[in-house]
DNA sequence: CTAGCTTCCTGATAGC
DNA sequence: TGCTATCAGGAAGCTA
């Protein structure tokens, strides 16, 4: 979620206001919804008018109140150029907008999807109607944590990916915040106490809004590089970190696998017991 | 409803 | 050097 929130606000005040002159599809595998030639008829000559974001959902809204819809997932980037830019490999979209630049969509693995939608069309196919709590929604409390999760018999790492619950942690904020709050990824729901409960609920909006200040970046360096790049980890504490030393207590970070993805965390910081 | 597994996809890296 | 195997992970789709 904080990439996705930095994706927003750069991209954000360089589209809004500009017509789409062209929109050009190289690889209809990434439109989800209509079909890609729906979709190239509907959005041309539309003018955007703002950009917004739901969980790691990105919407491009338009004057006529139609609207775009996106998600990134893995390695999905979004970027703004002039049109005589060097097209890059695995570029699957370009919108040709008015003045000379183009938004295009380039993604190396082709999991990010878009969808279109008229005005009163209802939005069931993204998803994003059953979406959780925003990371940073004041709603977010302890109580609210052990309310939905308390009896679930998963490991809490699992459960901070449930979008249905809170949208927007993917695995390298899951890390990050359990590291924060001192907790042991795979610690079972049923065995979270309340102190713990209310570590989490503290760390969850902290640990987010820091992602987000640590990754603020200005256009031209999104452009050049750090963008670009479909993850900057540089600047976490723990996941991605695994055999280096603990940044608090100098105790060497260990890795472990749960449910498919990698964790990482501190034995000493983020005890078992 | 919940839990657990597979699928999608390419590129970087590890191991032989 | 060159090959193959493994891993990276968001979320839908599937089974039980």
């Amino acid at each position: 979620m904080p990439e996705v929130e930095i994706i927003k606000r750069i991209l954000e005040p360089q589209i809004t206001g500009n017509l789409i002159e062209i929109l050009e599809i190289l690889n209809n595998q990434i439109i989800a919804y209509p079909d890609a030639e729906i979709f190239t008829k509907m959005i041309t000559g539309q003018t955007i008018i703002n950009m917004s974001r739901r969980g790691k959902f990105l919407t491009i809204h338009f004057k006529s109140g139609d609207k775009l819809v996106l998600h990134l997932r893995m390695t999905g980037q979004l970027l703004v150029m002039p049109k005589d830019t060097p097209m890059e490999k695995h570029t699957h979209l370009l919108i040709y907008l008015e003045g000379g630049n183009q938004l295009r969509y380039i993604d190396v693995r082709r999991f990010g999807r878009f969808w279109f939608f008229k005005k009163d069309e209802i939005d069931v196919l993204t998803g994003q109607d059953k979406l959780g709590l925003e990371p940073l929604d004041k709603n977010l409390t302890s109580h609210f944590l052990k309310g939905k999760l308390g009896k679930r018999k998963k490991a809490i790492k699992d459960m901070l990916h449930d979008q249905s619950i809170i949208a927007g942690i993917g695995n390298i904020y899951s890390d990050e915040i359990l590291y924060a709050a001192g907790i042991y990824p795979e610690t079972k729901c049923t065995a979270m106490d309340d102190e713990k409960w209310g570590r989490l609920a503290k760390q969850i909006p902290e640990v987010i809004a820091w992602g987000i200040n640590t990754n603020e970046m200005t256009p031209e360096e999104y452009l050049e590089g750090r963008g670009k790049e479909y993850r900057n980890i540089s600047h976490l504490r723990v996941y991605g970190r695994a055999a280096q030393l603990c940044l608090v207590c100098q105790t060497v970070i260990e890795k472990i696998s749960l449910g498919g993805r990698s964790s990482c965390y501190c034995p000493e910081c983020q005890r078992k017991k």
